[in-house]
DNA sequence: TTCCAGGAGGGGG
DNA sequence: CCCCCTCATGGA
């Protein structure tokens, strides 16, 4: 253990629940250790005793990245009383809302359209050069038929022209900022590949606006078992922001993990 | 083998 | 506006 580390409990952060929670590609269980990246970063999590340890040389990066100034305990007794959360949260209680890069995430979640997490897991370490996501000017630089050829589908036109719409200005990234997530949701729409869910995903981990809810097919199977009624994704994301409020995207992310735990539905 | 996956785009009605 | 079809790929 060095300076490097970052060490806080394994109450505050469970690394399980946090990487495989549907919010990150970029990640490796080797056993007891888990190896992240995030842009041109790495890190390397484990659990010593009851601590939970984040070994980078950027300590300062990953306490953002884990978003470590949020007090999650807050959050989920604010949360508990709602629907479906005093299920749900016990399942996955040691989940954060990663900080992640907006560039990253916007391609990201562009491959996971319609797409498994290990396949989109396998395309995204194939667009990337070992440790590195790539810039936008260096994704902009495959052609449709290269990212075909690294297994995107019908994916590849999506990545490449919302590539070349963020590096070379057509689109910036850092106008979402301080946009409404309604303004920014309708600004990301405008990216090849970017629909109402995609949106979302983008907002909640790679600009941390919770005042979202991804609907994804997990969530409608939930949505269908629980509520006991059909819906389309966006009557159930209207009814679902009216319960959970601000707070959302933290409710959206214990229901997911919840919604592929088999002692859920 | 068929079904499905953290859906989006596009055409027709 | 809504409904329906198509779009690659590979794991289960």
């Amino acid at each position: 253990m060095t300076n490097r580390d970052t060490i806080l409990s394994k109450e505050q952060l469970n690394i399980k629940d946090t990487l495989e929670c549907g919010q990150v590609f970029r990640y490796t269980n080797f056993g007891s250790h888990y190896a992240l990246k995030a842009q041109d970063k790495s890190c390397i999590l484990y659990y010593s005793g009851n601590n939970t340890i984040i070994e980078s040389d950027d300590a300062e990066y990953f306490r953002n990245y884990f978003d470590l100034a949020t007090d999650y305990q807050d959050i989920k007794a604010k949360l508990y009383g709602l629907p479906f959360m005093s299920q749900a949260i016990p399942l996955a209680s040691g989940i954060r809302i990663l900080r992640q890069e907006p560039f990253e995430t916007i391609i990201s979640f562009i491959i996971s359209a319609n797409n498994h997490i290990p396949r989109i897991k396998s395309i995204i370490e194939r667009i990337s050069k070992g440790q590195a996501f790539p810039t936008p000017q260096e994704l902009a630089k495959f052609s449709v038929e290269e990212l075909r050829a690294l297994g995107l589908g019908f994916r590849d036109r999506y990545v490449h022209n919302t590539a070349n719409d963020i590096a070379s200005g057509r689109f910036d990234i850092n106008s979402i900022i301080g946009m409404s997530s309604q303004a920014a949701s309708k600004n990301l729409c405008t990216l090849q590949g970017v629909g109402a869910k995609v949106a979302d995903c983008i907002l909640l981990f790679g600009y941390h606006k919770t005042d979202v809810f991804p609907v994804d097919t997990w969530i409608k199977k939930t949505y269908n078992a629980k509520f006991g009624q059909e819906g389309d994704a966006k009557q159930i994301r209207k009814l679902l922001l009216d319960i959970y409020g601000d707070l959302s995207g933290y409710a959206q992310q214990y229901l997911f993990y919840g919604a592929r735990s088999k002692f859920f539905i």
